[in-house]
DNA sequence: CTGACACAGGGAATTATTCCTGTTTACTGG
DNA sequence: CCAGTAAACAGGAATAATTCCCTGTGTCAG
């Protein structure tokens, strides 16, 4: 049997190390290459095509979704799993409405990962554990209003904007005009029907779409 | 020489794994035990003591800062490194100040970490390229003080701004002019040194000054 | 008494945001 | 196949927000 060849996208090096480490413990995973962005991500993708490409959703540059998102309006059969950290499902429907084979956590057992790449490789969806629960009793999305009103451009700019991004990055950052970003923004606001910036903010915590981390003072 | 002994702390399982390879693939390192959140981490430590932690910031629970401060309280020896994705001073302040021997990024090289552990186990400190680049632009300042430079009126205001309230309203609970808010808007910010209202709440949240509804998980 | 500073706000220049318009591309139902 | 719809992108013009600079007031310490 030949083995699986895969593409990791992640920021970190020290995680895709690990990762590359722990997915080459088994000898029927290979890992062909990695990207650190988006940029590079899809560019790496299109270059290789391999079985499987392991990918986180924050990244700087273009999101994971949206990577993922090009890369299946180019290649429909590529088969592509997201590995993130956010246990909301409001990334889970994202990942899989952009065309992604699997959702993987990054709180999932390790063995889940491995398990994940292979049933992806066999053309299968795979859902961890977790994120098949939170579907399970979170039925049709708790986020109602709001979120899930954002197209997926317009959710991407979102997140960029509530870690606290300029429009001027931003619009550098995704290769688009100033304007096009100031526009987001606008309908942005308008679907999510606030008139702050803090409100924004507020709407991306409750959602998890930012960490808010540990305040000890 | 003896090996190394090693304690992970971080809230991923998959990610934990990946590190555990990581470093043992240095055969002077050795993983004795692993957590998965703060209070365990404590535990944990406290009952192997060994002579490295490697420990995550945002962890379910105690934040592995808090962990570090407590630990260092009863164990003033004990080496731990602190490796987070945080590439912001605040963290990095916070994690020396509680008795960190170490801080490094989780977007450094993978040998980073592996000669960090080394480093501290030798009883040095360790500081990873990037955020002793950062030290040496962005000195310490930024949010860390920034709030003790605001005035109790300009707290204030910061306060209701940060809630979500708008200029307007804010004016008139107050009862003052919407230009003396704005003028104040302008003030803290450059206070802050913040460009986005975005990272303004970034900032309140990092003080506490607003709760982030405690996320679903 | 005077300098320092928190507080309050006006005016003008500058930016940001909104609303409207338009192009392009891609997908959908008849 | 083709009209209809939706998303991404971006420019112009009007409007709102923000900044910078300045003028006051009151308070308090030296």
């Amino acid at each position: 049997m030949d083995p699986i060849s895969i593409i990791l996208i992640d920021d970190h090096a020290v995680v895709r190390e690990g990762y590359r480490r722990l997915l080459e413990g088994d000898s029927h995973l290979h890992v062909l290459a990695e990207g650190d962005n988006g940029n590079e991500g899809y560019r790496i993708i299109c270059e290789y095509q391999p079985d499987v490409v392991v990918m986180d959703i924050t990244l700087p540059g273009m999101s994971g979704i949206e990577v993922t998102r090009r890369v299946i309006s180019r290649f429909p059969d590529q088969k592509i799993l997201i590995f993130s950290m956010h246990e909301d499902m409001v990334f889970v429907n994202r990942a899989f409405q952009a065309g992604a084979k699997g959702y993987v956590t990054k709180s999932a057992a390790p063995e889940a990962l491995v398990d994940a790449v292979r049933q992806v490789a066999l053309g299968k969806l795979y859902l961890s554990e977790e994120m098949a629960q939170l579907i399970a009793t979170q039925t049709v999305s708790d986020s109602e209003k709001g979120i899930d009103l954002l197209s997926s451009r317009e959710f991407e700019i979102f997140r960029l904007l509530v870690q606290g991004h300029s429009i001027n990055e931003i619009s550098q950052a995704l290769h688009i005009s100033y304007k096009t970003v100031a526009n987001y923004q606008s309908t942005i606001r308008q679907k999510l029907g606030v008139t702050s910036a803090a409100q924004i903010v507020r709407i991306a915590l409750d959602h998890g779409i930012i960490s808010s981390i540990d305040k000890p003072l």
